[in-house]
DNA sequence: AGATTCGCCTAG
DNA sequence: TAAGCTAGGCGAATCT
């Protein structure tokens, strides 16, 4: 029977025919809007690269006998004419070589190799499933409208009959339509390229799999295990227990019959599928048990065919991310590293940071590094203990709309939900830059592979900063600087002047005098894709707007993932064609860029220096000015019934309006200067990306930039104390803020402080071993040189976890002996006794970093270091 | 003691 | 052998 509804696609993959005429099938395995999962099985699109004499333009008869040539071989299904399209080399003619399967390409015959040898060949890297989105126009969100092949129990009512429900028959009728066997979705739908849509976005209810496992530390198997299923809201949980075979079929079992779209967990990637993996090879080894019935966790048949090419295990190439067929791995733990950025990284310290007032979610009940003898003494505990941390990832995808942005970014790159999330930067940018060109009659070429080192870009201009505090100074920066320079100058690899033609309308950069076509001639495609991003970032901020002013909730939030998609995707952009890599650049794209900004940035400072006025800073797009007002003025807001409160209301209002003249000033036709904030005081102890305001406009805040207090390897006694310190600079109580300093240092000196306020944490790579161990000697030239490496194998060797690319808490113990002394942090973990920290160090580290701050008012680290008030009295 | 190197993390 | 970029600060270890 026919249907159709709309569905986002959450991955695609392709089947190879046997036989001719040649057929090969795209699958796209989606989630419908109303809720089912459904295989798209796509038939008629053909595999195929595009070629072109070498060199210069020739006329297409110089190629008749290469293509006669061409025509003969056995791989070449049809060779066509598709007239010309632009090369560096100038626009020339083009031919489509149609190939019998798309993996005949780099593979096999190895296709792409045989025509370099006489043919310039280009769109010869683009995978099958993402040329069905390319050529047809689609995104992630489509309609589609096909042949109904099998619709199990949660499918729609209306499409259930006697054929669409009997496994045998859907089966056959799959295998007709070029799929391999019944897949284990809702539905399985077969249909043309004529059937396929793209339609608005809309959020889908995607179905997620949580699961965790609890693992023995002596022999590495798994003692038990929880899986937690959660469909648009409503969760089911599942245990396991008992052989290690049953517990992995068991895993297996609820994937296949739930057919989840998202699998997560925490640190799944590192720990729990690397475990899966290990286990189901041994296990298969040695009792000949298949492993797919342990692990076969890909959306394809159980069938000996899946096996083979291995789709239907979780795979994952070098350390790379996983790859499960159909679905999609997300990874709680880095997606809360990612947004969080939190100090350390377990499980139990990031969801105290989302629930702190939560208990439930965050008490400690299980020593994870007695996981044997736990499991003997109590398993119901170990088990509860194993449920919980299943439920807390998805909590904490739901708390951090994970799913959500990944579906946005999906549909303003136009790719499937996995590239968007899984996927690399410059698939994103492949995905529309790609489908530009081809509608352009531009030549697609093929990424840049090989070591190729080049030397590095000029990057953004710094401004040397002055230690001290400025009153008064306004902020303003470029809004989206680099996309803009890109936009307005025109620059593309398609627009760069390369044969040192000259001509008026060129745009030519600064210093290098790189020339680009004018946009009159020929706007270049990444200003023509951009130009179009900047006014859809546009369209939903308003629709944004809209939506919230009419209260439908659920637009808003839509609305916003997709003008925060957009955004984060147009700042890709200058990124990628700085690479040296990418199929669309040159070493001179990126170089103009940054030459542009550094020119803009810089003449306007001279500009507003020439004014009279002092530019206090300066990072790539912004520019800090101290604008001009009466010297007397407060820079703390007075009370309200306080005489000086209208000094500084006149203040802070002559500073607005001398933000506003600015950014009006120096505003020009796509460089658009936007006064950003007003500060009544800006402080630095004079090192550059290192600054502190007291922000009053457009409302009252600390901004912090660069300093500790910033950063995730900080401890917590030296972040709260900075923290102090500035709001106290920051109202011009200076000797209050050294004193008070003074004070925490004599604390940590007579060993008052918690040592829970001193863990140093840092992130430790590796590389994980087949044999599970991790060796540290490839990444690092001298590990043992390295506190958080030695404090990652006191981890390893005392059984807790350590997985490459994790942050590591540790405390020093003692910084006399060298290298220093440090004892890792496992107080959140296993519960274990606090080390017993070495107070000198952490007294000459908050002298240090404070110091470095209180030195741009006359006291020292020395000073800082010497004592409280009361005591230095003492010493006189 | 000061310079150099490695490595993390941040600003933009 | 897969892949967004550069500028910059700073701590620890190691060198001279």
């Amino acid at each position: 029977m026919q249907w159709e509804e709309e569905m986002c696609i959450v991955s695609g993959s392709y089947q190879s025919g046997e036989g001719r005429p040649h057929r090969t099938t795209v699958e796209l395995w989606c989630r419908a809007r109303s809720g089912h999962s459904v295989t798209l099985l796509v038939n008629g699109l053909r595999p195929y690269v595009v070629i072109a004499l070498p060199g210069k333009p020739r006329p297409a008869s110089e190629a008749d006998s290469a293509l006669d040539y061409l025509r003969s071989m056995d791989w070449a299904v049809d060779v066509t004419p598709i007239g010309d399209k632009w090369t560096p080399d100038g626009e020339k003619p083009h031919w489509k070589v149609e190939v019998p399967q798309p993996w005949m390409i780099t593979n096999g015959p190895n296709i792409r190799k045989k025509l370099k040898e006489s043919w310039e060949v280009s769109s010869a890297d683009i995978l099958f499933e993402r040329r069905l989105l390319l050529d047809y126009d689609l995104g992630p969100h489509i309609s589609a409208c096909g042949e109904v092949l099998w619709a199990g129990e949660r499918a729609p009512v209306e499409t259930r009959d006697d054929d669409t429900g009997d496994r045998t028959t859907a089966a056959g009728l799959i295998a007709e339509a070029g799929g391999s066997g019944l897949y284990p979705t809702d539905m399985v739908v077969s249909c043309t390229l004529e059937g396929l849509a793209k339609v608005e976005p809309f959020r889908t209810p995607f179905v997620s799999f949580s699961f965790d496992l609890e693992t023995s530390i002596q022999s590495n198997r798994i003692l038990c295990a929880a899986a937690v299923i959660d469909r648009g809201g409503e969760r089911s949980e599942h245990t396991f227990r008992g052989e290690e075979g049953d517990i992995m079929e068991g895993l297996t079992g609820i994937v296949r019959s739930e057919d989840p779209d998202i699998i997560t967990g925490y640190n799944i990637d590192n720990f729990a599928l690397p475990r899966m993996e290990e286990r189901a090879d041994i296990l298969a080894g040695r009792s000949k048990m298949e492993a797919t019935a342990l692990f076969g966790w890909g959306r394809v048949p159980m069938l000996q065919s899946e096996a083979k090419p291995r789709r239907l295990l979780p795979s994952r190439r070098q350390n790379r991310v996983w790859n499960i067929a159909g679905r999609i791995p997300l990874d709680a733990w880095w997606q809360a590293r990612q947004t969080l950025k939190p100090q350390r990284e377990s499980l139990s310290y990031v969801s105290k940071l989302l629930w702190p007032e939560d208990e439930d979610k965050h008490k400690l009940d299980i020593d994870a590094s007695q996981m044997d003898r736990e499991w003997a003494e109590r398993p119901d505990e170990v088990l509860e203990y194993c449920v919980r941390d299943t439920i807390l990832p998805l909590d904490i995808l739901e708390r951090l709309q994970s799913v959500a942005r990944k579906e946005a970014l999906a549909s303003v790159s136009l790719t499937t939900v996995e590239t968007a999330s899984t996927g690399t930067t410059s698939q994103w940018i492949d995905s529309l830059v790609i489908r530009l060109a081809d509608r352009r009659d531009v030549a697609v070429p093929t990424t840049i592979s090989g070591p190729r080192r080049r030397d590095q870009i000029t990057g953004g201009y710094v401004h040397e900063v002055d230690a001290g505090i400025s009153p008064w100074v306004v902020v303003l920066d470029f809004k989206s600087m680099y996309p803009s320079i890109m936009i307005a100058n025109n620059i593309c690899s398609t627009t760069l002047i390369r044969d040192g033609a000259t001509n008026d309308s060129h745009s030519v950069s600064p210093t290098t005098q790189t020339r680009y076509l004018s946009k009159d001639e020929w706007t270049g495609l990444v200003p023509q894709l951009l130009e179009q991003l900047m006014q859809s970032r546009d369209k939903h901020k308003a629709a944004l707007v809209e939506a919230r002013a009419s209260g439908d909730e659920a637009e808003a939030f839509l609305q916003d993932q997709l003008q925060y998609a957009v955004k984060i995707l147009m700042n890709s952009f200058y990124g990628v064609f700085a690479s040296s890599f990418y199929r669309f650049t040159h070493p001179d794209l990126g170089a103009s860029i940054t030459e542009w900004a550094r020119h803009n940035i810089r003449g306007i400072i001279s500009q507003v220096e020439n004014d009279g006025h002092e530019v206090v800073y300066s990072d790539t797009d912004s520019i800090f000015v101290r604008a001009p007002v009466d010297k007397q003025a407060p820079i703390n807001r007075p009370d309200e019934d306080e005489e000086s409160l209208g000094e500084w209301e006149r203040a802070k209002g002559e500073t607005l309006q001398f933000g506003e003249r600015l950014a009006e000033r120096f505003t020009r036709e796509g460089a658009e200067l936007e006064f950003e904030t007003a500060l009544s005081a800006f402080f630095s102890h004079g090192a550059k990306k290192r600054y502190v305001g007291r922000v009053v406009w457009p409302r009252e805040e600390m901004l912090i930039r660069g300093y500790e207090v910033r950063r995730t390897d900080s401890f917590a006694l030296l972040t709260s104390t900075m923290t102090e310190m500035f709001e106290m600079i920051l109202a011009g109580e200076e000797w209050a803020a050294v004193e008070m300093t003074k004070a925490v240092i004599d604390d940590v000196k007579g060993r008052k402080v918690d040592a829970a306020d001193l863990v140093i944490s840092r992130s430790c790579k590796g590389t994980l071993k087949r044999n599970g161990t991790v060796d540290f000697s490839k990444v690092y030239t001298n590990p043992d040189g390295l506190p958080y490496v030695r404090a990652a194998k006191e981890r390893i060797r005392r059984g807790l976890p350590f997985t490459p690319g994790m942050k590591v808490g540790y405390i020093v113990i003692d910084a006399k002996s060298s290298p220093m002394i440090v004892e890792p942090w496992l107080v959140d973990e296993i519960g274990a006794d606090p080390p017993k920290y070495d107070p000198n160090y952490y007294a000459r580290r908050l002298a240090k970093s404070l110091g470095r701050i209180t030195e741009a008012f006359g006291w020292s680290e020395t000073e800082l270091m010497s004592g409280s008030r009361q005591q230095s009295i003492f010493d006189f």
